[in-house]
DNA sequence: GTGCCTCGGGG
DNA sequence: GTGTACGAGGCAC
């Protein structure tokens, strides 16, 4: 008799089992129990498309193939309809025994003059599962079967039939944190041959633990000892077999704690067979370092962090510290790292870095269940496991989500390309966004437009895709794009492609989330946000994607076309506002800046109306807001190119800055105060007289020292090792003093410095707060270096002169002389 | 510019 | 494992 159970999927694999692949999917039952389903009735397969006209069917199920003494051979062979880059084909599926077959089988067939193409031959056979029975991860499943023997650390379930049930989703996997520590004499390179691990750190929602192997007076009631390393990892290895964590996780822990770990175990000829089949740890080294157990999912919360986060974080270094004060508001404890070996050494002190440890296991910890929400939608999406959704990219997010589309869709998948392709790929270029440069002034009555979501939307309406692109069907009485070149580009209008359809379908889901989000609770709002917000980000990559080199949806005319597109649909607004009254300040891109010039804020709700009546599909020029006053300033031309500078002041009294060193840290506060001061004071009272003035009273009070100390700490942060420095900067200077003095400096600390009076250059007078008296900073300096740029171009725009700053009320005459 | 190498993260 | 990988920045030429 059959049974029946239900579960959530988190790892999949396949082991040949009598002569037959058997898919292995380890997850959770509804009721919380790890268990593995075994699946042995899915076979593998690749697609040939035959040229036009020729029957090779019957060639290819007598083909034989040996290769060293073992015979290959294809099993069976299905005619199927599908369609392949837009167009119908009559395509084979051909079916091996095993999974290792299929390349042999397309290099056996790949010069066969009969044959256009070989397709979908590099898809791995459990993602190819997965795709074809519409099984994704996290997401509830019934399975019919029984339960069976298998040594495996987990129940094994024979399944006959496994089908998605419902949209239940696993909600709280039980996570497992790690963090070593090791001991590295002299601060020098890790060495795992050489050095070893001294202490472990786990931690888990009811479990907090810091192994260490020497022991040592303590309260710290998490802290057990072990009697050497050996012991250390034979524990590490107890507390994964005893906890069973669905998801162990840690920072880095692909590059650095779980290599670290094996090598150290190898050593000792540890077996880490922690695989819920008892295979041991597996560490692979291609370009970059991954680490895996089969059955608990290896989340390296840094490397998600860094691939798919980074772009909604402020902090441009990715350490632990600096990612968790940003995301988490906690930091690392501050301990000074290269005392750890000497207090090894000495057993002393050892509570310290005890909690060190554990507090970064922790830190990683809630990392990874704040980011859990976007980790689960990201793999809802893309039909991928955590492990491997964690180590991808968005081009590889967005073309895993399309090949699993593509299956319903009835394509075939487009291959990669080659080295040559790819190398063809790079040299292109073409011409991007349309930039209107503001002219820098002070201005009233600001309207801002933009275009939600221009470029999926442009995909979407206007059907671009390589599946439509210059169809045979629309040729005679094709619309063109707005190609720069007159280049004749077209894209099919009897036809939805399957990208534009795809798009769409993510536009209109992550519309439809937006809605519904406001009227829920705040722990389902923040995983309705964590939805919406993955579908964004992944519509938004299209773009990117169908310009990337390493893509099989690559298409250089449909990115070309799109940017083409866009800067039609922003010039067009641009056009018509001016031809309505309305004067354009500035735009970039999706967004215009017009200023009312005496038309009124309804004209500019009936002109946004009247555009979006004539806009395509899901286009949409939305209102962003309504500022009643507004100072655009001229931008440097520097290294970084033209940087865009705005200010707004929305009429609920909110000063928007956009592109103002303000935002940038290692300015001293009083520099960012009188930039914020003087913004305000020229927005909101419309002063500026009044703006000058307080720039004045700064100036004064500097040189009376009458501003605070702490006003003028300048704060920098390394982002390198000191002696990788060439140009020898003030902070650089700072640095390595504190290095001297035996404090643990490297990339990612932050500098705290502040200019003191002198003839000497500015590195050799920056001194620690702490060494500096309340009044012996250098005013000169703040002023010259720190204030005065600040808000130099601002009084540019306003036609005041650098000099009108610095003039004080003591000191006009003298400092008329310069 | 082009090509090659290193590094990020971790202690 | 039906597989393939990044991207920025510095330096020499």
């Amino acid at each position: 008799m059959a049974e029946k159970i239900r579960f959530f999927p988190m790892d999949v694999i396949y082991k040949i089992i009598d002569d037959k692949p058997v898919i292995h999917l380890f997850g959770k039952t509804i009721d919380n129990k790890q268990v593995c389903v075994l699946y042995d009735k899915f076979e593998p397969y690749l697609y040939v498309i035959p040229k036009p006209g020729t029957a090779i069917a019957d060639e290819l199920r007598n083909l034989k193939i040996t290769r060293s003494e073992t015979e290959f051979s294809i099993t069976k062979v299905e005619a199927v309809k599908k369609i392949y880059l837009g167009k119908d084909v009559d395509a084979l599926k051909v079916y091996t025994k095993f999974p290792s077959e299929i390349p042999v089988i397309r290099e056996e067939l790949k010069n066969n003059p009969n044959i256009e193409s070989i397709n979908e031959s590099d898809i791995l056979f459990v993602r190819r599962f997965l795709i074809d029975n519409n099984i994704t991860p996290l997401t509830l499943h019934e399975v019919e079967g029984n339960f069976t023997n298998k040594k495996l650390r987990v129940p094994a379930f024979q399944a006959e039939k496994i089908e998605p049930f419902g949209t239940e989703t696993l909600v709280k996997p039980k996570i497992l944190s790690v963090d070593i520590e090791t001991y590295t004499p002299g601060n020098k390179e890790i060495e795992p041959e050489k050095n070893p691990i001294l202490m472990i750190a786990f931690y888990a929602e009811d479990f907090h633990k810091v192994i260490v192997w020497k022991r040592f007076n303590t309260n710290l009631e998490y802290a057990e000892f072990a009697e050497s390393e050996s012991e250390l990892l034979e524990k590490f290895k107890e507390v994964i077999e005893t906890y069973k964590p669905d998801i162990l996780t840690g920072y880095f822990s692909d590059g650095f704690d779980l290599p670290y770990i094996k090598s150290r175990a190898e050593k000792y000829k540890i077996k880490l067979d922690l695989g819920l089949d008892y295979s041991e740890l597996r560490i692979k080294k291609l370009q970059v370092v991954t680490a895996q157990i089969i059955g608990i999912t290896h989340l390296d919360i840094f490397k998600f962090i860094r691939k798919v986060i980074s772009g909604t974080l402020e902090t441009d270094t990715y350490n632990l510290n600096a990612v968790a004060s940003e995301l988490l508001d906690e930091k690392k404890f501050d301990v000074d790292l290269s005392e750890l070996s000497k207090a090894w050494e000495n057993q002393e002190e050892f509570d310290k870095y005890c909690e060190y440890n554990l507090n970064d296991a922790k830190l990683s910890y809630k990392l990874a269940e704040k980011l859990m929400p976007t980790i689960s939608e990201i793999v809802k999406i893309t039909g991928l496991t955590i492990y491997d959704a964690n180590r991808m990219g968005f081009s590889q997010l967005v073309e895993w989500y399309l090949l699993k589309q593509a299956a319903n869709f009835n394509q075939i998948a487009p291959n990669k390309p080659n080295n040559n392709e790819v190398m063809e790929r790079r040299m292109k270029t073409y011409k991007g966004a349309f930039v209107f440069e503001p002219k820098p002034g002070l201005y009233e009555n600001i309207v801002v437009f933009d275009y939600r979501s221009l470029y999926p939307t442009i995909i979407g309406s206007h059907n671009i895709g390589p599946g439509t692109i210059n169809c045979s069907c629309c040729k005679e009485d094709a619309k063109l794009a707005p190609m720069e070149d007159n280049s004749k580009v077209w894209f099919c209008s009897k036809k939805k492609g399957f990208i534009p359809s795809i798009i769409e379908d993510l536009i209109t889901r992550r519309t439809r989330i937006k809605e519904i989000t406001r009227d829920h609770s705040d722990e389902e709002h923040a995983i309705l946000d964590a939805r919406q917000n993955s579908l964004k980000l992944l519509a938004n990559s299209f773009y990117g994607y169908l310009g990337f080199f390493g893509a099989r949806w690559y298409s250089f005319e449909c990115a070309r076309a799109t940017t083409a597109f866009g800067r039609y649909y922003i010039t067009k607004v641009i056009g018509k506002a001016e031809k309505d009254g309305f004067k354009v300040q500035y735009s970039d891109t999706d967004s215009v800046f017009l200023t009312l010039d005496g038309k009124t804020k309804e004209d500019a709700t009936k002109f946004s109306e009247k555009i979006n009546s004539e806009l395509p599909g899901l286009m949409e020029l939305e209102f962003e807001g309504f500022y009643p006053a507004g100072i655009f300033v001229s931008a440097k031309m520097g290294a970084f190119g033209a940087k865009k500078k705005y200010a707004l002041l929305s009429e609920d009294g909110f000063l928007k800055i956009k592109g103002f060193e303000s935002v940038r840290r290692n300015w001293s506060l009083i520099a960012k105060e009188a930039q914020e001061k003087v913004l305000d004071i020229i927005l909101r009272d419309r002063d500026n007289k009044k703006a000058l003035e307080y720039v004045k009273k700064v100036v004064d009070d500097l040189r009376n020292k009458k501003i605070h100390l702490d006003k003028v700490i300048i704060h920098t942060q390394l982002q390198k090792e000191l002696n990788d420095y060439d140009a020898r900067g003030p902070h650089v200077a700072v640095a390595q003093r504190l290095k001297n003095k035996g404090v643990n400096v490297g990339p990612g600390t932050m500098i705290r410095f502040v200019v003191v009076q002198g003839s000497d250059i500015i590195r050799n007078r920056s001194k620690l707060p702490e060494e500096v008296k309340e009044n012996e900073y250098d005013a000169d300096y703040y002023i010259n270096h720190q204030v005065v740029p600040a808000v130099e171009r601002i009084f540019d725009v306003l036609g005041y002169h650098k000099l009108d700053l610095l003039e004080s009320k003591e000191q006009k005459k003298l400092e008329g002389f310069f």
